[in-house]
Parts: C-alpha cells; structure tokens; sequence
DNA sequence: CACCCTATTGCAAACGTTTGCATAAAGTTC
DNA sequence: GAACTTTATGCAAACGTTTGCAATAGGGTG
C-alpha cells in the first residue's frame, strides 16, 4: 500500500466546486444532491462514485476515502427509490401483523409487541429496514402487494391466526416468507415459534407436581400454537389417574379471563386448583377474579401463565410463567427469511421455552 | 354517461394476449409484469394505463374500468420503487423511537409500543406505510437519511428523549417532523402530547383530596414530560398548608420503582401516604414493594399512576391513573405531519387527559 | 367546408442509481 | 520493445414509472 499524504486525498477539484456552487446549490435552498454533482465536485465519473461509496474493490484506496469523506462532507445520501428500482432489491423486509379481528384495531397485547420491537432489533442488526404492516394495507395478495410492488424483499408475518389461506397463498406464489407460530404446523412455509407442546406439557406438570387435581386450561384452541399447549396439557392430565381438566374456551384478553373466571365462580364455586391460562395477560385477567373472590394463590389455586411478559415479574402474586425467548424469535425469524432471500429452502424452527418458577403456584 | 354493454368493456386484445403469452410469460416462473405488459395486453399506451390505474380523469372510464380489471386479473402492482424515483415521493411516514439508553436494545414498555400501534393505525388510514426505525439505523443525519434518502416523506419521533439535538438538527434541515412528547416545550418544531402539567395538577390534587398529606414523586424531571408533571405536582402541594412533598428520581422501570420503595420502607420506614408515579410501569413495581410488606392501598397508602395501559385495570387493587389518548394521539401526530408535507408551518398540540379512578386511591 | 373546441390517447423524456463493457494507463514478461 | 496482463476509470444502457406536450378524432358552429 502507498505511504502517501493523507492531505492529497482530501484535495478535491476547486474548479468544479465553484461550478456546482455558483451554478444553483447556493441559491437553491438545499437542491437535493445526487450522485453525479458529488461526481463532478470529485472530478470522477459516476460510476466511480458510485462503486467507491459502495466500497467496490475495483476503486482505488485513495479514490474511495476522498470520496466516502466528500459525502459525509456534504450530507450525501443516496437515494434509496433510485437504488432499488436499479437493482430490484428494496433491503426492506416487512413485518405483518395478523389479526382475527376483521375489524382495524390497534394492537394491544404486549407480548406481540415485544416480538415485533425484537424482529425490529434482527432486522436493522443485518442492515435492512423494517416496514410495519398489516392486513389492511396488504390486501389479500401479500405476493403482489410486497414483492411484485418493490416495498420489501420479504415478510414476516406474526401470528397465524385461525385462518391460514393468505399465508399459504403468499407462500405458494414464491414470496419469501417466514411465520411467527407453532412450528409444528405442517405446510409450504417456514414456523419459527416455541415447543408449544413441551411448553404445556412442562406447565401442567409443573401444575400437578404442586398438588394440583383439578385442572383448568383458558385459551382457544382454534389458534395452532394454543392448540399444541393444550395437546400438551391433556396429556400430562391423562397420565394422572386422580386428575381431571376442562376447558374455557375464550378470546385471548385478559378481560374474557376475568369474566369467565368470574362467572366460573359464581355458578360452579371453587371447583377447580390449578390454572393453565395461555398468556399472561390471561393469567392476570384470572389472577384478579380470584383475589376479588378471596381465593388464594398458590393455596387454593395454583396459576401458571404463558409469555413472561414484563407484568408477570410485577403483579402480586408473582406469576409462574413459561417463558418465550422473543430476542432470540427475532433473530431466528431473520435469519430464516435472509436464508431464503439467497435461495434457499424455507425450513421451520422450534424454541426451546424455560418455566420461570414465582409465586402464583 | 353512454349505456354501453358491460361485456365490451373486458374485452381485450385476443392477439397481444397470445403474443404475451407465448413470449415469455408462460415460460419464464411468473416474470414479474410490468406496466407496458399490462398496456400491450389491453391494447393501449403505458401513459393511458398508467393514468388509467390512477384514476386519472382524462382517462375514458370505459378504458379505466377495463384497465383496472386487467390489472386485478393478473395480481397487476405498480413498482413502489419506479414510482417514488418517478414522483419523489414515497408515501412512507419513518417513525423513530428515541431511546435515551446508548446500548442497543429493544423497547419494552407497553405505553410506548402502543403509541407505536396507533400511530401505525393513523398512518394507515391515510394511505401510507410505516417504516419503524430507531436512533441505530438512522445514524445522526435523519434529514439525509430518512428525506434526502428518499426512505420517507416525513418523520414522527417518539420520545423527546433526555438530548433533542438530533431532533432540532432535523427540523432546522427542513425534515417534515412531529414528535411526541411534551408540548409545551419550545423549539422549532411541532410536538404533540398531552397536557402534561394539567395532569401533574390533576393527579396531585386527587391524591391530596382523598387525604394523602406527605407525598412521593417517582420519576426522573429530566424528561420534558416528567419535568412538568412534577411542575404540576409542586404546584398543587403548595397549596396545601399541610402537605409535605419529595421526589424520588428513578429511571422509569418497574424494577426501580420495586427497589426504591423497598429501599425508602426499609430506611425510613412508611414516610409518606401518596404516590404519584410517572408511568403505571413506575406505580406496578411501588404497589408491589408496598404489598410485599403489607402496606395497605389505598388506606395507608394512595397510589396514582400514568398512562392507563391495560395492566392498570387487571391490577389488585386496580390502579388509578392518569389516561393518554394514544389513539387520538397518532391521528393527530399524523395529521400535523402531512399538512407540513402540504407546506403548513409546525405547530404543536395538547391534547386533553383523563382522571381513571380505580380502587388504588 | 373551414374552423374551433373538446375528449381521449400516445410519444418521449425524466427521475438517480448500478454495472457490463470498452478504454486507457501502467506494469510485467520474454 | 512488442505483447500481454493488471489496475483504474468512464460510457451508456437499463430499471419501471409519470407527465408535459403533441396528436388525433369527433362534433358542433357559422
């Protein structure tokens, strides 16, 4: 390599930076900058310009730095609608979120925020943007609307739903496509989600080896992953002569929990010691109607929730959970989806999940 | 408007049918179809479909319904990326969350996320997308990054953050901009939230009306926003003869408000009888420690939150708060967006807070 | 029929990059 | 010193839209 002056390389072509400076970007309030005036401030064609900014090695050493430092000089950014119409490549990869509700609402469970804030975390660690979507800008056509449209070179779609059709369809029509679920879903496109039935195997056991007999799971097995936890859970009851389980069948808010639980109370009374709800927020939905009904936890009943969201650490008592490693999720999301992008095969992917041992059992 | 047969209007060129056909498209695995293909199929220029699927009015609307069938047809999506370079502009809104902490790391508060989730909501409904970013991806150039950049037409930053210099670079650079935070706060450019010393005021004075007498502030002035909730708070205990006030300065997690509280009991023993807390995250890790060592809420202790996240309600006893209209906010941190993208000059607004009274004071 | 007006469409340029190929300069080998 | 290789750069085409302007057709009017 050359020993030469770093000030040389910092010279660049006084003429021709009169010229662009006289010739309007003083009296044009900021005209944007393009690549060519950066070129031309440089005395280089484009071409080098632009193989220099992205440090192809065909540029000399020397070029490149002026260049690199001439365009952090002037703020110089490259405009990206440019770059990607050239190269059919956007570096964007959109992060759907799917709902049941046909109606538009916004999110509120925070353990789906949490998953998408660490697929942000992923996302921008490989060096690509998020665009944050959902079904009512995707339409029906995800295929079309992402990948034919130029907006992203892939999609994460978090959650199944009760419904798989658009996924399928998507999947099927080439897009490359990872989904936030129970991997254990057979189909044309890749799961990454946690061991939902291990999970709910652990959790049960977990419930029955506290003294527990008479069990309940809340949650709605339409939903693959809830599905799987309560595969989980009848199992564990079945290998237990004494146990007996049941079913409440309910949305996954923690208000649906505090209402059946309530109701559960009233018309049954306390006919059951020992809870399997599907989320935190349902467990904590139950968690109240039980303390306002003075049954107490982990004496009278035993809880055991799903997710360890931040709460579960906070509430009194403190909730027994199993917990999902988002941070990872995130990047194994990513890292499955970049694997597609460079050809090849969607392949799904299992979690292994932790019980966090606290107080409620 | 001609009574024209409904059947003419598909009817499409049979012979630039066959000749697309058997050129390539069968062939080639679902080459992606552009503009000219989707003219030549329907018999017409580029420029008469293309004004056709923007529903331009020059456009016959015999040719436009048949052009927009034929687009429907065939999965037809305009090239987002054509298009931007084309238009500059992008139809994408950036929404960067500030952290303060300097550590990469994602976001975990449930508020902030759900302000994200109704932003995402507003920008929706009014026909953008979201690009979700952070201080990592954008670097300090967010002018040349998200505008020069052509990555976005403007840009909603939520969280002023503890340093706005990045903000006001932004703004002064010309960067269409709105962020959320205190609105009170000057500069020079527009800021929506809510009414943050009104809120101080109201919390304050319920707190003193239900006969808390030596009240605790947690949270950190630093913070624009905390800084005049507690402006708020000073002032109403002021006015009261008999009432005593002191701050706890905490980083805004439920882990130190736990910690502090603890720690406060344990030195001091029980030297207060009101919280008002900065976020319910704040006031869920104080009612915990308070629990913990059987502090009575709301009889020996009333506590008062912000925010009203859905964990407020589930709490025992549930939580009394401060309630921040996070769906109105992102419509109208939407809205002040795009009149500055139709040239209006910024300007702030606040917006109005609600009192939740629950069983916690 | 000449004229103008309107309604509809097409032509071609432009948006700002990236890259295959050609070129030029400099170094290497026989 | 001729022939060849290597290194560094420039030329020009292409990515797929949108739109100002020109053009055409059709209809009405004097």
């Amino acid at each position: 390599m050359p020993n030469q002056s770093i000030d040389s390389v910092l010279k660049i072509n006084i003429f021709n930076l009169l010229q662009w400076f006289f010739g309007g970007a003083l009296y044009m309030q900021s005209k944007k900058m393009k690549l060519a005036d950066l070129a031309k401030l440089a005395g280089v064609s484009t071409s080098t310009a632009s193989r220099a900014l992205n440090n192809n090695p065909l540029i000399k050493e020397e070029t490149r730095i002026k260049l690199q430092a001439l365009a952090k000089k002037h703020n110089f950014s490259l405009n990206a609608a440019a770059s990607r119409l050239r190269l059919q490549k956007t570096n964007v990869i959109a992060v759907l979120i799917n709902f049941d509700a046909e109606t538009e609402q916004s999110i509120d469970d925070p353990f789906l925020l949490k998953v998408v804030s660490d697929i942000n975390l992923a996302v921008n660690r490989q060096g690509y943007e998020l665009l944050l979507s959902n079904s009512y800008m995707a339409g029906d056509d995800w295929h079309g609307y992402f990948i034919d449209g130029r907006r992203a070179d892939g999609v994460i779609v978090v959650g199944q739903g009760k419904q798989q059709a658009r996924i399928e369809r998507a999947a099927r029509e080439g897009t490359p496509l990872v989904v936030w679920g129970d991997p254990k879903t057979q189909g044309e496109y890749a799961i990454v989600g946690s061991d939902n039935y291990l999970a709910g195997c652990t959790a049960t056991r977990h419930l029955l080896d506290r003294g527990a007999r008479r069990l309940l799971f809340m949650g709605d097995p339409a939903h693959a992953e809830l599905a799987e936890r309560y595969r989980g859970f009848c199992d564990q009851i079945s290998k237990e002569p004494e146990a007996s389980a049941s079913l409440l069948k309910i949305d996954i808010t923690s208000l649906a929990a505090y209402e059946v639980i309530n109701q559960t109370l009233l018309s049954e009374g306390l006919s059951f010691d020992g809870i399997f709800a599907c989320s935190d927020m349902v467990a904590l939905g139950a968690m109240k109607a039980l303390k306002e009904r003075y049954v107490s936890i982990p004496n009278d009943v035993r809880l055991v929730g799903f997710d360890d969201i931040a709460m579960a650490d906070i509430s009194s008592p403190s909730l027994t959970t199993i917990k999902q490693n988002t941070r990872l999720a995130g990047q194994v999301l990513v890292d499955k989806l970049l694997a597609q992008l460079k050809g090849d095969k969607p392949d799904s992917a299992q979690l292994d999940v932790e019980l966090v041992m606290r107080q409620s059992s």
